[in-house]
DNA sequence: CAATTCGTCGCAAAAAAAGTTACAAATGTT
DNA sequence: AACATTTGTAACTTTTTTTGCGACGAATTG
């Protein structure tokens, strides 16, 4: 849960806020402060995750594949960390340490069930819900 | 959940195989393939969080605080974690997006509650269980 | 007093992440 | 058909973060 996380969610409200046009990565880019190849490359995540469509040309960018009520939060983290964040300390143990062979593959299945954990509790929440609450804040919302 | 926690899992599983001795960081950074100086700075933070106790001068060294059937993972978790690990992506929004203004304000709330669900998750799983789990699949355990 | 080990600082090296430039491919528009 | 727009992606640079390392004072033991 890094700073690829927090970047899709903000990229996939801004998506949410007008389902019927599509946004190029230069507005995002500019919108969320960052690069629109930085954008572009997260978006290119959540696409082969299904959660974005994009098209090219004049009038293309990026818009939400389904309706905000049904992206959850959850589908985000899993789309964003499946790609093989590596977590594990990443020395080798000393060779004549039972514990150094085999606490990786020990700490693999933790780091499952923390996943898990995390996607049970994002699962009910949704790009939808979360940008009604960022809304409520603010009363210049257009 | 970082490699920080991954390193101090190792470090804690060294220490409940002798819960009786005490390791100086120089052997358990031998042990882990990192460095002294690494060992001691993350087992400061596990001492400030009351899971291990240190005592210098020769004959000193490391030692859990308490038995490893006590120490859980979500203790751990949140030693590690809880040092404002930032997760937000730190680039200024741009200011007349009402999206950009609120967005972190509410991820903050999501990764309040992701935490708390790897909390609830790791609370039931020990030091003491993993090192038995990680032991039972070497036959040639100390 | 000498030896040991933590505790921590400061800096170097390495690794990871983000930003930038560039450009081909796709797809609209005129 | 020619042109403009925008994605998709590669290669490279810059920045940031993490890790490693040497040094040395403080604490403690013998």
């Amino acid at each position: 849960m890094n700073s690829r996380f927090s970047l899709a969610v903000h990229l996939l409200c801004l998506m949410a806020q007008t389902p019927d046009d599509r946004l190029t990565s230069e507005y995002m880019a500019i919108s969320t402060g960052t690069n629109a190849v930085v954008v572009r490359r997260l978006l290119a995540t959540l696409r082969r995750a299904g959660l974005v469509t994009a098209r090219r040309a004049g009038g293309g960018g990026w818009q939400l594949a389904r309706p905000a009520t049904e992206v959850s939060l959850s589908a985000v983290h899993q789309a964003v960390v499946q790609p093989e964040t590596p977590r594990m300390h990443r020395n080798e143990p000393h060779p004549d340490c039972p514990v150094g062979r085999e606490v990786r593959h020990a700490l693999s299945g933790i780091y499952r069930l923390a996943d898990e954990a995390i996607d049970r509790e994002l699962e009910p929440h949704t790009i939808a819900a979360l940008l009604d609450e960022i809304l409520s804040q603010n009363p210049s919302a257009a």
